[in-house]
DNA sequence: TTCCTGACGCTCG
DNA sequence: GCGAGCGCCAGGA
């Protein structure tokens, strides 16, 4: 599943260029890796928009093709996570993946 | 169009 | 170390 997937995909949902945006950025972080909202919303082009990452990631269309568990909160803690399973499961995938 | 709500971040006390 | 407050941006009702 490459970039320009997503990106058609993506195109199947009425998505804001926003939302498009913090996906595919979602979408980029390596396996194993994780990023804050934060350094999420940088990678999106909109810096102080850290807030409204959360709420596209509870959207999130196309999981889990995006990565979203791969997001955390600056503090280090995993934040937040909607996905059937809850916290426990995007802990227990982060450390499936050594990003833990 | 205005108001409310967040999977947040940072500063203070 | 910890909770309370305030600021932030985009969506949705």
């Amino acid at each position: 599943m490459g970039r320009e997937e997503i990106v058609k995909r993506l195109g199947q949902y009425h998505l804001t260029a926003f939302q498009k945006r913090v996906l595919l950025a979602t979408y980029a972080i390596p396996k194993g890796k994780t990023l804050t909202y934060k350094q999420l919303a940088e990678k999106a082009g909109y810096p102080k928009a850290y807030r409204a990452v959360g709420s596209v990631m509870k959207m999130n269309p196309l999981a889990p093709e995006i990565p979203c568990h791969r997001v955390v909160k600056s503090d280090g803690t995993l934040g937040n996570y909607s996905a059937p399973g809850g916290i426990s499961k995007k802990r227990r995938m982060l450390k499936a993946e050594h990003a833990l």
